[in-house]
DNA sequence: ATAAGGCCCTGCTCGC
DNA sequence: TGCGAGCAGGGCCTTA
């Protein structure tokens, strides 16, 4: 659920929140959420003790804080996961998985996850090819559309390169990041793409076209603090965003296309819904899935 | 190297 | 009322 404008807000309330504040105390409730931390939940808590935190920042869907140490606390929300800034003496949720304490008493860091999708880590930076730090484990994650060094000449190329479903291409986080199968449907319909339509065949017109509808869409939904269906998705005050009532084909099976008046469909394919307008969205002679 | 399918998780809704 | 099936689906892993 939580996609790139998602992450984008709760990074922006951790950025507020969390310079120069430093940690005191780390408590893993939930050893699922430290998984992919090989060292360990004892490794994960001693890295982070009397660290400061130095700043917030988000590839795609990873968002990382910056510690003076030089290491950096990473998390993926995957589908359910939320972090919180709760006052230290409000009761535990019933997912919290990750409780970080910071030396002023105030508020926690609270990494609350329902089906444990998400995780925690505390990785290395690196630097990319252009010099940015990155955690390592991600350097395979591509730039996102609203990263002002993301590439349009070299994306084009690549997604041409595919041979596969743009759908599917779109979802690839290593050609480009920050795009779930929500603002994947909505950018298609935008554009007036079929999520079959062969990566190989497109051209460049379209592909511009494309992108130009996933950064309008994402800008959009990020204005209204992101989308939500549900209490899933919240900032780190636990408040809902409302892109959910800006969406036009995301979930809209059988509601009247806002163009055309056709009736929209749903299809399934990579175990997911597809959304999309049968008149607008003309099927590709061709289909890659 | 790329492409595609399986798997991990919990809670909610639906039909029988 | 109980209960299993279906659904939500991102990203890592394996296989071809």
């Amino acid at each position: 659920m939580p996609e790139l404008p998602e992450v984008e807000v709760v990074r922006r309330g951790l950025h507020n929140w969390l310079i120069d504040r430093t940690v005191a105390d780390v408590t893993v409730l939930h050893p699922r959420s430290v998984r992919r931390h090989l060292p360990g939940a004892t490794d994960f808590v001693a890295r982070l003790a009397h660290t400061r935190v130095v700043e917030a920042r988000r590839r795609g869907k990873y968002l990382w804080l910056p510690l003076d140490s030089g290491d950096a606390l990473m998390a993926h929300l995957g589908m359910s996961g939320q972090l919180l800034l709760r006052p230290a003496h409000e009761p535990g949720e019933r997912h919290l998985r990750i409780r970080v304490d910071f030396t002023d008493g105030q508020r926690q860091l609270r990494f609350v996850d329902q089906r444990t999708f998400g995780h925690l880590l505390v990785d290395k930076l690196v630097d990319d090819d252009a010099g940015v730090p990155l955690p390592s484990l991600i350097t395979h994650i591509a730039r996102d559309p609203l990263d002002p060094a993301f590439d349009d000449d070299a994306f084009a190329a690549a997604l041409l390169r595919r041979r596969t479903g743009l759908k599917r291409a779109l979802l690839d986080q290593s050609l480009v990041s920050g795009i779930g199968n929500i603002y994947a449907d909505e950018a298609l319909w935008q554009c007036r793409l079929h999520w079959a339509a062969p990566t190989e065949r497109l051209r460049r017109p379209q592909v511009d076209a494309l992108l130009s509808a996933v950064r309008d869409v994402m800008t959009r939904a990020l204005a209204e603090g992101g989308t939500s269906f549900d209490s899933l998705y919240v900032n780190v005050n636990g408040e809902s965003g409302y892109f959910s009532r800006g969406l036009r084909a995301y979930g809209r099976a059988d509601l009247p296309c806002e163009r055309c008046a056709t009736l929209l469909r749903r299809e399934v394919f990579m175990n997911r819904s597809s959304f999309s307008c049968p008149k607008c969205q003309p099927p590709p002679e061709f289909a890659r899935f």
